[in-house]
RNA sequence: GGUAGGGUGCCCGAGCGGCCAAAGGGGGCGGACUGUAAAUCCGCUGGCGGAAUGCCUACGGUGGUUCGAAACCACCCCUUACCA
């Protein structure tokens, strides 16, 4: 119950339309997938999630195995039924956790992460990671890789990327459930080389998708861009491309034109709590005094329902107030903002005006001329 | 009327002889966020000055003690609790 098509190609760029169809439902790529970690995307109803047409979200294996524990998931028939969400879900090794958590031990087999819940030792393993991928019963599934920090120098990142490899190989022995699939990550740093090679490794086991991560780890926007050109040669052209952890308009755009398919970002979620809304001229923050009496929307060219009925000093106050709902107001137009742009990249790509829209956004300052 | 406390920056509140332009909150102002240990985190918040171990103004008021006071003393004003 997996198969990817390509529907049309961009003849202006490697940019490419296509469906993706997964056990709960097709997606068209390019695809923006919200991040919900904890079962949830944080501030949404899964009700508000399909008014915005997400056919997509994300889930953690890490985060979801300390809590509630796979035996409570188990009990309530997986992830999807226990969040009520029935479109599909990606989850996410815990690989990412290596990179973001302190005190980590990396070891050929796995990593010994101290439990963020009581500091009791976790070995996370490609084993571990597959078995719990497998119980919250995802629709794709992520290899266990080691995503690397980028202060790592080069020797530690041509060593990673062989650990990375025979994880993978277990991770592909491991998953043997039905109604999933599995991505493989393509990992080496910021250098082209070990790209390369992590690239080709990665292939040779023949996933079902492969995903590009350890990028937009604090590295400036060309170094993305170059590694991005240079690892994308060596990605299949017949299978989906994932680029992990991407979310601004600008690294979307650069994705797309390389031939990415899936996207996922904690951006617009995240921003949406913390006051910043993502607009057609780019990101402002509601918290600011300035914002007191502005009777207009977000912005006056979105159509999303927020949009339509409230006005930025009404979520300027909220957000002041530190009331819940300007963080699910600001959660759900940025969602929307993300989503609706990504549709309109879908469309460019379907219409064969992939770089006017592109230099649309230039104009518009939505996109920035010097990361280009 | 009696007894026991209090009065500190926009607000609450610590400080009880020098290291005090004064902790910590709150509020205000600004910013960050990219496979979410994130409804989080980081600056700034008396005035002047580019800056200083610099100057000015400030801990209810007025005097005083002291080399030096937000802190100690005297009186005054205001206030809280309890008792009458």
């Amino acid at each position: 119950m997996f198969k990817y098509e390509i529907l049309k190609k961009s003849k202006e760029t490697k940019a490419r339309l296509g469906k993706l169809s997964l056990p709960h439902g097709e997606i068209f790529t390019p695809v923006f997938m919200p991040v919900g970690t904890n079962a949830t995307v944080k501030a949404m109803w899964t009700d508000d999630l399909k008014d915005l047409d997400v056919g997509i979200i994300l889930g953690n294996a890490f985060h979801l195995y300390l809590r509630p524990g796979l035996e409570v998931i188990d009990s309530f028939n997986g992830l999807h039924n226990f969040m009520k969400w029935d479109r599909s879900i990606l989850t996410d090794s815990g690989g990412f956790q290596v990179f973001s958590i302190r005190n980590k031990k990396v070891e050929e087999e796995g990593v010994k992460i101290k439990s963020p819940l009581d500091g009791s030792e976790i070995f996370m393993t490609p084993e571990l990671s597959m078995k719990i991928q497998m119980a919250l019963g995802s629709d794709i599934a992520m290899a266990f890789d080691e995503c690397v920090h980028p202060d790592m120098d080069e020797k530690y990142v041509e060593e990673s990327i062989e650990r990375t490899y025979n994880w993978a190989k277990e991770c592909k022995n491991y998953n043997n459930k039905e109604n999933q699939s599995l991505f493989g990550i393509i990992q080496g740093g910021f250098s082209q080389e070990l790209r390369k090679k992590s690239a080709e490794q990665i292939v040779s086991l023949d996933f079902e998708g492969y995903a590009i991560g350890g990028l937009s780890v604090g590295e400036s926007f060309p170094v993305t861009r170059k590694i991005l050109d240079a690892v994308m040669k060596y990605v299949p052209e017949d299978k989906p491309r994932y680029i992990m952890g991407i979310g601004t308009p600008d690294l979307i755009i650069s994705a797309v034109e390389n031939g990415i398919d899936m996207f996922d970002c904690v951006l617009p979620t995240r921003m949406g709590r913390h006051g910043t809304a993502l607009t057609n001229y780019g990101k402002i923050n509601l918290k600011a005094g300035k914002y007191k009496f502005i009777n207009k929307p977000i912005d006056e060219e979105c159509n999303c329902k927020v949009c339509k009925k409230y006005s930025i000093g009404y979520i300027h106050h909220l957000f002041k107030r530190d009331e819940i709902f300007g963080k699910m107001l600001l959660t759900y137009h940025n969602l929307h903002f993300l989503l609706d742009f990504v549709k309109k990249v879908r469309d460019s790509i379907y219409k064969d005006e992939f770089l006017s829209f592109k230099k649309e956004c230039l104009d518009k300052g939505l996109i920035t001329l010097e990361s280009f």
